[in-house]
RNA sequence: GCUCCCAUCGUCUAGUGGCCUAGGACGUGGCCCUCUCAAGGCCAAAACACGGGUUCGACUCCCGUUGGGAGCGCCA
């Protein structure tokens, strides 16, 4: 093992948005290059917010992009016994102390301090005080060095940092005896020997407090990349309440897995001019050299084209398999799959961006009866059309042996009887059997449907026509 | 407000001082193909935020300006 250990630890407060999942991604392929460990930990501390469906989603939704890990799902709620030991320790070793400002007088010093132009962080009141264990309400503070620059090097930003008396005396630990967010990350971090702390550049400004607190436990601290975040079309952080970035609300509208994890890994990071990265060659090539410094918009069109093109290199089978939910759903009913469906999705293959927009391509194959659209219908079975219709019927009946070739040659030694061009036989068959003006190929797609769907099709369209 | 960060076509990006009259991809427009819709092929428009330096020479280095972002919680 190469010794290299990564970590994807979400807060299971919501569903698994694109952000978190490239963070994810991120991890799990420089892991996965190395040779090293992707570990799962869920950070829970906050139990207003977590919820287990949350928890459930965030999993699955890692699942489905094909994301696995070694080890956990770890609870960070679990380590809790853990993060009070290292309290304790640290407060007897005088890297920490008690404090009991209470919020509100905290509060009303700060807004002293900053009407007075200075800025504030804590002001270290209790900070000699030597509070004991029984002092009443208190909260613990890291104890930082009144002076000095904590400086790391990031493998995204390089040279980072931040000068100790900017960020004062952090709370590790709340009034309620519960450890705070930065404490228990690097406890747990450092527990669970990380070596590679890949994560979102919003965690940019707090690498230095946790940095401190690594120092203060005497652990040594892991090496850091910040890649920048993805950004919703305003250019501001991704919200989960505006913008719908689910991973779940892409497998539901019929993106392919392999499609979203390509499209994830091209935000912020490049290799050369190519575009297409299968799982295997994101987890081959993926490095951190290559991840670039500014925000990234996600680009919606880019996911579909990409969409597509992993759906016309999808083997039959597994198309099939992927299809079938939304066969379902747009026909509204559990469908068996007809004679002829499978050819016809390998014709739709190259016309659809997504599973649903591929199913629904192929509505007109699972109902029994179409219905027209209605411009269609105006424009292609209008009155006086029905001996054409006849005609092409009766020469497809004709048909014995039902395929392309046959097909082709009877409708056009009709359309050479009428003096028709190829679109004025096509279009009105087209509506006759697909409700529609647009499908594949109208020989492939007559052939896929079969001879005698096809018939009843054409017959019920000359129905309509003289029936008006 | 303070601290930190970022800045190439509409979007994702290549580019690490001369290879750049800045490359690729998505998207957009045009043409070809054509029974519709796609797919495919060809072509096109489209960017180094601005101003100073440094240098024989800057997209590339430095400074400033502008613009954008993040962090400053007894949230994670």
């Amino acid at each position: 093992m190469s010794g290299i250990r990564t970590r994807f630890a979400p807060s299971p407060t919501g569903y698994l948005h694109i952000g978190g999942a490239r963070t994810a991604l991120f991890n799990w392929a420089y892991a996965r290059r190395h040779g090293g460990h992707f570990v799962l930990r869920i950070e829970d501390t906050d139990r207003e917010r977590s919820t287990e469906a949350s928890e459930i989603a965030v999993l699955e939704g890692l699942r489905w992009l094909g994301i696995d890990w070694d080890e956990g799902p770890f609870r960070q709620s679990e380590r809790a016994g853990r993060h009070a030991e290292v309290v304790e320790a640290l407060i007897a070793a005088g890297r920490a102390y008690r404090c009991v400002c209470s919020k509100e007088e905290l509060e009303e010093r700060k807004q002293r301090t900053i009407a007075a132009g200075d800025k504030w962080t804590y002001d270290g009141r209790c900070r000699d005080a030597n509070h004991a264990a029984d002092c009443g309400p208190h909260v613990v503070r890291l104890r930082m060095p009144a002076e000095g620059h904590i400086g790391f090097e990031d493998l995204v930003f390089g040279p980072s940092g931040q000068d100790a008396r900017e960020i004062g005396d952090a709370i590790i630990r709340r009034s309620d005896g519960v450890p705070l967010y930065h404490l228990a990350v690097v406890v747990d971090d450092a527990d669970m020997e990380i070596s590679h702390v890949i994560r979102g550049a919003d965690h940019l400004n707090n690498t230095p407090l946790q940095l401190a607190i690594y120092d203060a436990m005497g652990a040594k601290p892991p090496i850091f990349a910040h890649v920048p975040l993805i950004v919703s079309a305003g250019g501001k952080k991704l919200s989960k309440r505006m913008d719908d970035v689910s991973v779940q609300s892409y497998r539901e509208q019929g993106y392919l897995p392999e499609a979203v994890t390509n499209w994830l890994v091209r935000l912020g990071w490049s290799h050369g001019d190519q575009e297409v990265f299968s799982r295997d060659e994101i987890r081959e090539l993926f490095s951190l050299d290559s991840v670039g410094r500014g925000g990234a918009q996600a680009d919606p069109d880019k996911l579909a084209w990409l969409d597509q093109h992993y759906i016309k290199a999808l083997p039959r089978e597994a198309l099939m398999k992927l299809l079938t939910p939304f066969l379902e759903q747009v026909a509204g009913v559990s469908v068996t799959p007809p004679p002829g469906l499978e050819q016809l999705v390998d014709l739709l293959r190259e016309r659809s961006k997504t599973l649903i927009e591929m199913a629904q391509g192929a509505r007109f194959a699972l109902v029994d009866t179409v219905e027209y659209e209605e411009k269609a219908a105006a424009k292609f079975l209008k009155p006086g059309s029905d001996a054409l219709l006849q005609d092409l019927h009766d020469a497809l009946a004709a048909i014995d042996d039902w395929n392309e070739k046959n097909l082709e040659t009877a409708i056009h030694a009709v359309r050479e009887r009428h003096e028709l061009g190829m679109g004025k036989v096509a279009q009105p068959i087209r509506v006759a059997i697909t409700g529609t003006t647009v499908s594949p190929g109208i020989f492939e797609t007559l052939a896929a449907l079969g001879k005698d769907r096809t018939l009843a099709r054409m017959a019920a369209a000359v129905g309509f026509v003289r029936g008006g």
